[in-house]
DNA sequence: GTGAAAGCGCTAACAG
DNA sequence: CTGTTAGCGCTTTCAC
């Protein structure tokens, strides 16, 4: 960064008035007579003038930059969530700091507090845990903070989701009505709220009320070679049915039977918890819960621009419709 | 953004010391005397002291922040690139501002010019194309440019690549010699600078240095269900061997022939020319040229910090090793 | 409707 | 080694 060839002193100068006024201009205040407005408006065309925005954010207190804390951008979850964020905060003309944490470089309150520092006038968290640390610096700041597709366990925190319990519940009584009764439920990170929370109570109310024992959860099943490799135990355990939230690892559970030459969906159905793209270009299709992950980012985004406005919300926990998507990996498509 | 609690103000009359010599502890600037510091670093931790980058950015012209351009994050090979990148910018503590445009809500050099107010220190552009605007706005302001898997036309800003040409004629030449001659390229945008001057030059090059008539590029298929609408059109093209740029669009291909009855590698084969995650799950899995996305982004990135700090940059034209790697897409596996 | 002036919170000479 | 003093470029009262 150089020193700035044109301020806005020198339109001032050029036009004439005082940078209050180019000031007021720029800013699209009203309180200023249509031929000044025409005089500053030439001034700044003809020097090339660009407001500076750091100097802005020091002078008003607002930077319009919001914060974008994200586990993994390459996961397609997160990507379709970033996507609606992305296009709503460029409508309401915010910029975005993108930071991926679980890089064990840097952890996460860290991470906020660089955000912080940077005084994002906003934060949408993807994370799916919420460390106390995390939410103390928010609540310090009085930043706020919108959950995208996560949850905090206190319910703090604003947040857009789908109602994990019934869209999963909804997906075990799929394959319970195929016939299949070793059912499982696969997933990442068993302290995550959403599976702590939804997910794994909603698993268990479902065994139990079915009568069908205590089941299997399997945890710490996050990518293509975990849910690869964890195929031969679920063969061992004798499901026949599994919930799975991640579909990369959905996929390489499908890899998994294929290769070891079972029929998907007869030897073992498959539903993948949060379809991306993936879900549906592997064969046989993955039956889904779709998530509506643009719009989830989109309202989160919406959301978060009222808060920073300080405009009233209604309803700060929002759940969106999701869809079961029945595809050829369980049965009755 | 409210009010900030506490200041370097606060601090230096915490420690008795003026806030020159916080701003120096801050700084790591070792003109202060360890037991100065001490009491400085005292009243910071008392007072939970934490400054503000907006002023230091006003302050110093650095905002230890870079913009990122990126066509469309859920396109994976972009998302690769985008770890690469952010994991070496969290290494030498800059932020990310991410832009993504091919929005049609914002036009590119309004997306740059939107990063330069926001006073940059540097910018990584991803997208396959620099129009000239865009071009000049980078050196008006001299902010230092890298370009990562992509190209501008002149050469005139530094980029990390492969050697496309190289990569692909490896990959018509592995068809050829399965007997392929009806070799085709599948690409996107035409008039993009990788494909204008290195895809479809090396196509051509190898059809006619091998006798096989001028064959066939096909344009504008850039997604799934291009890939998979234009598959009919390569069987009345009798094409038996293709290299695709987009490995999602080499998936709808591959779909496409698989719903039609058809054999892959036999009656088709297929190379996808960026493999990400995708070209791995599918089944068959495609043979690609796997471009080392992270690494691509991850040195850009790092050339960047070099040109943010004027240090001397030997090569501003990096070519990476490619590998070609060889799956169940094409024969001879 | 417009201008003057006082900051926003910090860095960077320049003295000492 | 440490303090003083100008700003960085802009917004925002407060007068007029």
């Amino acid at each position: 960064m150089h020193k700035q060839e044109v301020t806005i002193y020198d339109v001032a100068r050029e036009a004439k008035v005082s940078m209050a006024t180019v000031s007021r201009v720029v800013n699209g205040n009203n309180n200023v007579r249509k031929e000044t407005r025409d005089r500053v408006m030439k001034g700044i065309n003809r020097l090339h003038y660009q407001p500076n925005a750091v100097a802005q954010g020091l002078a008003s207190k607002r930077t319009t930059t919001v914060g974008l804390i994200v586990p993994d951008l390459t996961n397609l979850y997160f990507a379709e969530l970033s996507k609606g964020i992305d296009d709503i905060a460029l409508l309401y003309k915010y910029n975005i700091i993108m930071t991926s944490i679980e890089n064990r470089l840097m952890k996460e309150d860290q991470a906020i507090q660089s955000l912080l520092n940077k005084q994002v006038d906003g934060v949408i968290y993807m994370s799916n845990r919420l460390p106390r640390e995390a939410a103390d610096a928010f609540k310090r700041t009085d930043t706020p903070v919108v959950l995208a597709g996560t949850k905090d366990n206190r319910e703090e925190f604003p947040s857009v989701t789908i109602d994990y319990k019934k869209a999963d519940t909804e997906a075990f009584n799929l394959m319970y009505n195929d016939g299949k009764k070793n059912l499982a439920l696969v997933i990442g990170d068993p302290k995550a709220v959403v599976n702590d929370e939804n997910r794994i109570p909603a698993y268990k109310q479902f065994m139990k009320e079915h009568n069908l024992g205590a089941g299997h959860v399997y945890t710490g099943i996050k990518d293509h070679s975990d849910g690869y490799n964890i195929y031969s135990q679920l063969v061992k355990d004798g499901i026949d049915g599994v919930v799975v939230t991640r579909d990369i690892t959905a996929v390489g559970i499908l890899n998994s039977a294929m290769d070891a030459g079972k029929k998907i969906p007869e030897d073992l159905e498959i539903v993948t918890a949060s379809a991306t793209q993936i879900a549906s270009v592997v064969c046989p299709a993955l039956t889904a819960i779709r998530q509506p992950l643009y719009d989830m980012g989109a309202v989160a985004m919406r959301m978060l621009t009222k808060l920073m406005n300080s405009e009233k919300v209604d309803n700060i926990h929002m759940e969106l419709p999701y869809e079961l998507l029945k595809k050829q990996s369980t049965l009755n498509h």
